[in-house]
DNA sequence: CGAATTATCGAATGATTTGTTCGATGGCTT
DNA sequence: AAGCCATCGAACAAATCATTCGATAATTCG
């Protein structure tokens, strides 16, 4: 027993990228276990069941993306580019994550419920950046807002709204012009002229 | 009975889509139906099995592949573009199609026999656009060769060992360095100083 | 060395999925 | 209304898959 820690954060990154690609039913334990060159029963001497497995890839991505957007909004000055930033790594990160979504609530609507928590808590969070953003914005007065509380759960409601077309139609949609549309969009109604 | 040829194409067109992302074995009837809001027994009208279904996406996406290339090469004049956009356009299709393989190739080695043959008969193609290329670069002098022949069957030699990592490797790849690296090293030995 | 424990494996299994069939039915056209 | 066309749901057999378990290899430790 050496460091059995390690070989279970192998197995989240490993089974991380297959979940990512495949979703959560179409990833099956032998191809994590392929992955890392294992018979598939031995998976089991690290983790319960494949639902375990995906609990632990879901909170690490999660965590993986908490860093990201602090980071995304720590690298630039100005209130605008740092809602930008955040804005963009926020979606990209989603387009990654659809599949991990698309898969738990494709068939089975009885999603899991560790999801769910953990996508209230992100919420939380979420409108705690956004709501410092705004606030900072509008107290060196490039954001024209009355309250940023509710400001920034307008900004959440229309960052959600755009998450539906980005996990369903996934083609025919170019993501990165339509988000450009809704950032000036936004900015315009939000920009001191 | 309209036009029941028209729904063919439409299902091969969805399942091409379904089929490209998961690959062959991932890909069920029920996904490709309900992608055409259809009961999944409504499929079996159209086509007798989900092994047919594949060989017409294949046979398709094959024919597409040709058009591609052709307007590729067509689209500009001098031998080295006309290569260089083949070898681009060819690797990007690849790219596209290796799900498909990797989906066959996966478990039962007992792969598709009329995949063999349309790859049979794709790579003599590619081997009569590669030696026309050659042929026409070298009576222009822009290419040093000495039996066009044997220097398309060299290229395409270099192009398939290149598909290997493309689809085994998928991460970790820059496919894109990787790819004007070789088109500089054949082009470093191949063009007139 | 040899015993204890740690890690891995293959085979077995029970539940679920999935490709395919078939008979029924609603909507056309004539 | 009669007859084809298209679609469907239910049914089923075969395959897949998550999970368990006993055995065994590898490693640690006395």
């Amino acid at each position: 027993m050496v460091d059995k820690e390690a070989f279970r954060k192998k197995i989240i990154i490993s089974a991380g990228q297959i979940f990512s690609r495949y979703g959560f039913r179409k990833t099956t334990i032998e191809e994590i276990a392929k992955a890392l060159k294992m018979g598939k029963s031995s998976i089991y001497y690290y983790y319960r069941s494949k639902e375990e497995i995906f609990e632990a890839v879901v909170l690490h991505e999660a965590n993986i993306l908490r860093n990201e957007l602090t980071t995304a909004i720590k690298a630039v000055e100005s209130p605008v580019d740092k809602l930008k930033n955040y804005v963009f790594v926020r979606m990209k990160a989603f387009e990654k994550l659809s599949n991990y979504y698309n898969a738990i609530f494709d068939k089975n609507l009885d999603h899991f419920d560790f999801v769910e928590a953990i996508r209230a808590r992100y919420d939380r969070e979420e409108l705690a950046i956004l709501r410092l953003i705004i606030y900072l914005g509008a107290r060196r007065k490039v954001f024209k807002v009355n309250n940023s509380e509710y400001t920034a759960m307008a900004i959440q409601t229309t960052l959600k709204g755009l998450e539906v077309p980005l996990f369903w139609k996934k083609k025919e949609m170019d993501i990165d012009s339509r988000l450009n549309a809704i950032l000036d969009v936004l900015f315009y109604g939000i920009v001191n002229a």
